[in-house]
DNA sequence: GCGACAG
DNA sequence: ATCTTGTCGC
């Protein structure tokens, strides 16, 4: 594994990726989630749309593709943004904004998930992860709604927040296109008395779903 | 060198 | 991520 050309990859996107104010009114939004077979050997990426704000369910799409990049902290996405893109290629209406489950600017080089497929679809996208990465932070509250900054070198790269009362909190960084506040109050506006944003969390049971329905 | 470590 | 059943509670 050459870790250095993948680092330089990761530094090229992060520089590519934008961190300004949302351009375009939000009309349709996507989750994005991946499921793997028990050996890691198959995965079902899968996207949700829905639209913005009501939610409303528009198109469900869900692949088997073969995996071709192990899982490395710091690394997940050179496995995962294959499929997801193999996804977004067969979808009927582009979405505005995409759900990603894992980090956007709140990694080791800027460059998580959220960024690097963000940067690939030139679209707005959103990192929200179920356990921190990189950056400082002390726990939020415990009631509904309580954020905390991420910081990474003194900068303001995510925001920890309370998706739930009593519940862990997700780790939610701007992937491209959005600053990080945004990110947070789309991911609020998003919830829907679960842990994790709509978007997000039907993805994932469609992506478990598809495997269920190919595997045992 | 040791511990941490998205999915 | 996946492997697993019932069980407890913000
Ligand atoms: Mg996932």
């Amino acid at each position: 594994m050459d870790f250095e050309r993948l680092k330089r990859i990761q530094e090229d996107l992060a520089r590519k990726a934008c961190f300004r104010p949302l351009q375009r009114e939000i009309r349709v939004v996507a989750g994005m989630d991946v499921a793997y077979s028990r050996n890691s050997e198959r995965a079902y990426p899968a996207m949700v749309l829905m639209r913005w704000p009501d939610l409303e369910l528009l198109e469900e799409i869900t692949l088997l593709e073969s995996v071709n990049f192990p899982y490395i902290p710091g690394y997940l996405s050179f496995r995962e943004v294959p499929l997801l893109k193999a996804v977004v290629a067969r979808v009927a209406q582009r979405p505005d904004l995409i759900f990603v489950d894992g980090q956007g600017l709140a990694h080791p080089r800027r460059a998580g998930l959220a960024v690097h497929l963000g940067v690939e679809l030139g679209l707005p996208t959103i990192g929200c992860a179920k356990r921190p990465l990189a950056g400082e932070f002390v726990w939020p509250e415990e009631h509904f709604g309580a954020t905390s900054p991420i910081l990474f070198h003194k900068e303001v790269v995510g925001y920890v927040l309370r998706s739930r009362k009593g519940v862990k909190p997700i780790f939610v960084s701007p992937g491209n296109l959005i600053t990080p506040e945004e990110a947070l109050d789309y991911t609020l506006r998003a919830l829907k008395g679960f842990r994790l944003p709509e978007p997000l969390r039907k993805a994932h049971l469609l992506s478990v779903k598809a495997r269920k329905s190919h595997e045992g």
